[in-house]
DNA sequence: CGCACTGTAGTATTCGCAATAGTACAGTTA
DNA sequence: TAACTGTACTATTGCGAATACTACAGTGCG
């Protein structure tokens, strides 16, 4: 279910949180959607299921699962204020991203055609 | 010289790479340019000269900067190979941004509109 | 109820790696 | 020679991720 990589400095239980947070902003996982068991999920991974658990807490304290006790972890609805967060941060790294193209010598017209060029070969899917 | 985050989960060695690499990045530090000797570093930063070498060694062998037995540490010319590398990491970061982005439902419009205003906010000098 | 699932909480332990401490050796320069 | 430089070790500490294990609490179902 999830790609772990294990030459990957950050820890596991970050790669899981962010893999589950990206299939939720980007609506693989619906609102209310339930999520595999602590003890399941652990199972596939090969991992503990404490390191499970740590992701899921993590995920539900900053806001994108809920969890029921005796029922599971489900997907949380994609509040706006997330979606502002993940706008904002966006928005961060897209400056960080040009800022440093322009101190390498990257023209503002050059960096537009990159931009223009990245949704051209969409379907690739980066990442 | 360095500003280090005890705080940032990132090990100390990475940070004081990331940063001496930017610097080079950036023609702030131009070739031939000394870097303070191992053990001065390490004094001034009030960490273990170990560290710093780390750090050095790693960016001697990535060829940002190059080490003279008895002498010191020295900015590399920036080859046109590394300026290519940054160049290619850099589009890769501008088009995750991008897809990122796209799935959050921002339209290459709005996206398009971001990266002007990112322009036209420069001196804010993000990061 | 009883059973099998779920989440939750806690402790003890292992393990890896960043960072320190210390020593030693080699080359440069005045 | 003296005082710098880089380099190479080994040993140790310390922190945090991950494991192992146990235990308890709520849910759902036959």
């Amino acid at each position: 279910m999830f790609q772990l990589d294990y030459g990957d400095p950050r820890p596991l239980f970050e790669q899981i949180k962010d893999q589950i947070k990206t299939m939720i902003l980007r609506g693989v996982l619906p609102a209310n959607q339930q999520l595999p068991s602590v003890r399941e999920m652990a199972s596939n991974l090969t991992l503990n299921p404490n390191t499970i658990q740590k992701a899921y807490r993590d995920l539900e304290a900053e806001g994108y699962i809920y969890s029921v006790r005796g029922k599971g972890n489900f997907a949380a609805a994609l509040s706006q204020q997330l979606k502002t967060e993940q706008q904002t941060q966006l928005k961060k790294q897209l400056k960080e991203t040009l800022t440093a193209m322009l101190h390498l010598g990257i023209s503002p017209e050059e960096a537009l055609q990159w931009v223009k060029e990245a949704y051209h070969t969409e379907g690739g899917e980066p990442q």
